[in-house]
DNA sequence: GGCGGTAATTTATTGTTAAAAATAACGAGG
DNA sequence: CCTCGTTATTTTTAACAATAAATTACCGCC
């Protein structure tokens, strides 16, 4: 059961409204600080107020977008201090994560399609093509989170990658290296493939923190307070 | 800066409708398994469908209700599996949050609540006033929450324990004794106090492990799947 | 002639729209 | 500098359209 299918599907207007704003705001279309009225993005839409108003709150409690009163919807940026606090309960969630994957022996299915978004990502990094890393990396994490088998925890974990994930394209163009350390996904994997709970669940947490730490240190580089 | 007053301040109805099925779940005067269609509820609270549907989708993200199409919006029940999956969660988020309050040395004033907390529980169990000790055992641990200082986590864990309030209501009418053990409360903050970030993240958690397997034996003995 | 299944109609509910009412920001004039 | 009116925006309402469930009626079959 495909639970879901990108767009054009017979869904509701509220879910197309949601989608499209979703995947523009990740993809940057819609830049942080973009701030309109609501019935500018209907009108952008094509479809009548109360839908759009119904995605933005969902987006809203995402914390992708703010809704200031007499002010519009506006795209939220990433802070220091989100990058601090979204990556430190990260580095918690994806330990319970990586841990309970370990622990519960994942299907072979899911440990196939983890080990493929490793391997690719490896590739992608062994060709410089970055823009395929940052994918796949992303992949990987959320990959890890559903093997839990823990919807909520799954949930979660997936929607703050989605806060992040702007603050991690731009790590990357700043950064000339990979942002993250290719070789701790592969330990990672291994240590959930040998159900190893305890291990997996260090990596898991000591490479969220050194990405956190690796962040930190670009962002006071380049002198950027926010993203 | 009072953020919550009660209700019956200047708030817009969508506010009011939420504030009020949420408190009306919560308390149990909606029980689990309540449903309607949205009209009787807008109609029952004297007021349009719009902003009580606002409302319900607000209350769908926390995971109180479900809005199933055609067939009105209903109030959720908590599964043996929900309590599991929200424990553990717990279980890492409050390890987190005690964790930053003990480094974080929080101010005297969160401190003194904090222990008055304590105090008034302990106080509360020794008259056996079990009403009173399930409230101030909830309240202590969305102080502890707040204390972290991560605004992020802290909303995370009391989305978490709202889903949880009645099944902790429930235990507590079931189980004659406290449904926490009360000394590690009293532990934890001295932990935090004394500024030992590893100790209260370690009774943190046990505290809250300990929490599901009460949980689960009583609901075991009594042959409850969900609550 | 009764029974079961299917199709059509009815009904209830949600999804959507548009318009009216409320509200807060902005600017002009005292 | 304060007050009042204007305007832009949201909030709320009410009506409308679409849709799925439920009921009923009809037809074939036993």
């Amino acid at each position: 059961m495909l639970s879901e299918m990108p767009s054009k599907d017979k869904s509701t207007r509220v879910d197309k409204a949601y989608a499209r704003l979703k995947a523009d705001i990740l993809a940057g279309r819609l830049p942080p600080g973009f701030q309109a009225p609501e019935p500018d993005i209907a009108g952008r839409l094509g479809m009548s107020r109360t839908p759009v108003r119904e995605a933005l709150i969902r987006l809203e409690a995402e914390r992708l977008v703010d809704l200031i009163p007499r002010r519009g919807a506006k795209v939220l940026a990433i802070s220091k201090k989100d990058i601090c606090e979204v990556f430190e309960i990260l580095s918690a969630l994806e330990a319970l994560a990586a841990g309970s994957a370990a622990k519960g022996e994942c299907s072979d299915r899911v440990l196939a399609g983890i080990e493929e978004a490793v391997i690719s990502a490896e590739k992608a990094l062994a060709e410089a093509d970055m823009e395929s890393w940052a994918m796949l990396d992303d992949r990987f994490h959320r990959l890890i989170a559903r093997s839990g088998g823990n919807v909520r925890l799954d949930e979660m974990i997936s929607s703050l990658l989605n806060q992040v994930f702007r603050a991690n394209i731009v790590l990357l163009r700043l950064n000339k290296g990979p942002a993250a350390n290719s070789d701790e996904h592969r330990e990672l994997y291994d240590a959930i493939r040998a159900g190893d709970q305890d291990k997996a669940a260090a990596i898991a947490k000591a490479h969220r923190l050194a990405g956190l730490a690796t962040m930190h240190s670009v962002l006071e580089a380049c002198g950027l307070t926010h993203v």
